[in-house]
DNA sequence: GCCAACGTTGGC
DNA sequence: GCCAACGTTGGC
């Protein structure tokens, strides 16, 4: 019944806006509780053989208005950008895996800010983290779309993290684009042959390896058209 | 609006 | 703990 989990919707971050801080439920270890379940963090496409530990993120939203329970669930990185400080909380996020991942993340670790659902899918800028995983409020929110009446408030299930806007990319980084260069990188070994956007297509929040952080990176600087010859690099 | 992929739920 | 039914994500 939940929610799976992405997009974030407003609030206004405020380091503490419940007062007891993270670190109530929320917390350190991505791995660790959860292997009551299934779930959780293995990176299940993973014969990568490489435990990874992950610092450079991608998190989902939509840029484009669409109704929720009679709320509207738009938040591009303009609206981003709209809030004060331009920081946000990341909430609505109702994934066990995603939600792992946000636990992991720590304060000055870089993210891309990726526009989905919506006519052309794809990465619009860089954030960064500047408040570590605490209670998702909107949990506890009858009237709140992602309301989860199983959440306990002395232990809470849902987490969030502050996000701030860093910057745009100089050029938008298509889907399409990334699906390209992914595809082709199966077959050369290149950098984004195992990007969790197309192994793991349904995931909101996810990590990056750096080298694929910085691979995307240097796609800004090229231009579309060299692109598009594709049989380079 | 369709629907494939995949996460979650619940019966057994 | 398996797995079928169901619900959601998100590209197209």
């Amino acid at each position: 019944m939940m929610r799976q989990s992405k997009r974030k919707r407003v609030t206004s971050p405020a380091a503490d806006e419940n007062g007891r801080g993270r670190d109530a439920g929320a917390g350190q270890e991505a791995t660790r509780g959860a292997k009551t379940r299934k779930n959780v963090t293995a990176p299940r496409g993973a014969s990568d053989s490489r435990k990874a530990e992950y610092h450079c993120w991608l998190m989902k939203s939509e840029p484009e208005s669409r109704m929720e329970k009679g709320v509207d669930m738009k938040f591009g990185i303009e609206d981003l950008k709209a809030q004060p400080n331009q920081v946000a909380c990341w909430d609505g996020v109702r994934n066990y895996q995603a939600r792992n991942f946000m636990r992991a993340m720590e304060v000055g670790q870089e993210g891309f800010f990726y526009h989905s659902n919506c006519k052309e899918p794809g990465i619009a800028g860089i954030i960064k983290i500047v408040k570590e995983a605490y209670p998702d409020h909107t949990q506890f929110d009858p009237k709140n779309p992602h309301y989860d009446a199983s959440s306990k408030k002395d232990d809470p299930k849902w987490s969030m993290v502050d996000v701030q806007f860093v910057r745009m990319l100089k050029r938008y980084i298509s889907l399409a684009e990334l699906k390209k260069l992914h595809q082709k990188h199966k077959t050369t070994a290149g950098p984004l042959r195992n990007m969790a956007l197309f192994t793991r297509a349904r995931l909101s929040v996810q990590p990056l390896t750096q080298e694929e952080f910085d691979y995307i990176l240097t796609l800004e600087d090229e231009n579309v058209e060299q692109e598009e010859r594709e049989g380079d690099d």
